[in-house]
DNA sequence: CATGAATGAGCGTTCATTCAT
DNA sequence: TATGAATGAACGCTCATTCAT
């Protein structure tokens, strides 16, 4: 097809660059950031380092690439779930939901993810580029809080702490079931959380 | 007294320990467990290097400890603080402000004990020590929890699961004050934090 | 005609093999031998990498090549300069020139070249090659002189040591004019150059 | 002896330093600042690699010190040669023979000596500590030279330029003996240089 | 007990060279 | 013939750990 401009040598490059960051994301996953090394990233690519360096400039761009991948997809599911849901309260839920289904299927992404974002993070490696990645996520809840309170749907709170909070505690069930501590099937997790969110524990 | 009779050996050992741990505290915090320096823990202790495995088996070993003590250290504080307060929610609203004023007079040490503990951490560093610190704070908690259960105070939770969110969110407060992201007081923090968990967010 | 049977060939090898010498010789003399990439090279030849390697067998074949064409043109023209002039010391001041004038008027090829055959180098690039090249200059020079001595224009001197005493005496007046460190113009340097080669110091 | 502070401490970091420099001497001289290997120098001195980080602070800082080493130590013998000479003729004799003899005594050491110093040098490598060095050397001859003329036993010479190219005319000579192409004894070389500088070729 | 010099494995990064297309 | 993606050896530097004093 003609509209496809340098195809061959582009589709190629994406393919490696995806490759690599696959390979990344699970070696990353597994060590961390320093544990890591880019020996180990290129073996489990089946390529040789020096290839890394075609694609990536460091190590450090290898990691932000990683994160920057997994992070917009796991938003897109967010979007896309929360989108679909009607009402503040649903598309809390299907944010809690679609985070969760993601954390799943990629586990491994995931306790990366968390790790990187959990909160504070030595500054070394909490550069800008981390931060507006973890804004964008903090801001797509925060809009919908903030209808819900216009709506009358939830009491007039502090939408930009309350959307914090939230995304910490989905973190903190999803790290909860990934450690294996929690019993309860994901239905049954996911409705406590919102439960707990929406109505307290007080009686 | 029998009780003191390698005493002078082991008070002596005991400070040196404690020396060490301080320094370390401070180095970790500001570098992290892998950019933190056995050479640079040393020298914050006033001490030489090889010193330093007289009394710790390895890097490792000195940061566990060092999580212990702090750890432990911090541990006190609330018990203490949740011991003198009365009903499940006082005592939960103790916590919350004995955990906030710990982290505000141990800014560092927090930072590192967060990022240790924040929920999924990588394999590499998260032996089975570090998870034991995690459980015995969260066990404090249950307890609380548990006996405001029987007693009718908040609806029949599952105790276990509510300890580790709540601290999670206690974490997220703190981390969001100490990166500066929160523009209210403490009492209020803290205010908008109980009322999320009596009351939760939903009209 | 027979004789441009595979001329197209050639000529077209020529062109390209001239080309990658011109680009390299700007790449060696701004970074070095070793500072120089075949990669920057290339590019600077508007070609792709693997190219060089069609037309010189490694980079140090494309060092030495640069080398011995920007020497033979130098060669050329201090020949030249000499043929025209009458006697020896004429001719003396006729190699100074051309020697100078073709340094300031190629000076990023002339600080490599000087640089390379400054007497004493690093047996790893002082192959054969590079002496013999050193060589063809010193016996234009040593001709000359030894035609002075015959005619008694000169002392009989060891002419072969001269000819290696006023070329390294040349390379330094223009080595000191190239880091600006003479005030005076090209002309009074020469002029002191060829005195104090002609009558010395002495009094 | 009382008079000696930290003795032992200085005395063993002395040894060591000036065996590493030893070995560094060799191993530059023989492969030069690119070529040679922190490993290679390393087992040269009969160290391990990480060793070499206790005494210098980098690769760069060996070869400076190496260089700065080798250098005093000429210096210091030119000198010593010069002052025990009188008349500018007999100094510059002795500045001539004092290189000379220290060349052939530090073969390896003066080829990288001549190297670096080989009047144009590529910037990466010659940084203000370099330039500093081979202005001593110049200055000391100078200063000689401006007696002469003062005195009149030479002309009314550039002495700075005359200085330069001298050191040169040596150096050069220096490199023709180390290179095996003069023939003649050292009196003999020492003896044609100084008339070269003092009458000049021309009859 | 205390020291700190010595070690050497380990890592990120570069780049000359090769080779399938 | 020309390309440029892929390779992998090589190197400077760091630092946890050891051990002779």
């Amino acid at each position: 097809m003609p509209a496809t401009g340098r195809t061959k040598q582009e589709i190629v490059s994406e393919f490696r660059s995806a490759g690599i960051l696959d390979s990344a994301r699970k070696v990353f996953a597994k060590k961390g950031f320093v544990g890591a090394t880019m020996d180990e990233i290129a073996a489990a690519a089946g390529l040789a380092k020096g290839t890394l360096y075609l694609y990536f400039e460091s190590k450090r761009d290898v990691y932000l690439k990683t994160l920057q991948r997994g992070s917009a997809e796991l938003l897109e599911q967010v979007r896309t779930s929360m989108q679909a849901a009607d009402g503040t309260h649903a598309k809390m839920r299907a944010l809690i939901a679609a985070r969760a289904r993601y954390a799943e299927e990629n586990r491994d992404f995931y306790t990366l993810y968390s790790t990187q974002f959990g909160n504070i993070a030595h500054p070394a490696l909490l550069a800008k580029e981390f931060r507006s990645l973890q804004l964008k996520h903090a801001h797509t809840l925060e809009q919908a809080l903030r209808k819900g309170v216009d709506r009358g749907e939830i009491g007039p709170v502090d939408v930009k702490a309350l959307a914090f909070t939230i995304q910490d505690m989905v973190r903190s069930l999803i790290g909860r079931r990934l450690l294996g501590l929690s019993k309860k099937s994901l239905e049954d997790d996911i409705e406590y959380l919102c439960n707990l969110i929406w109505i307290g524990i007080g009686r």
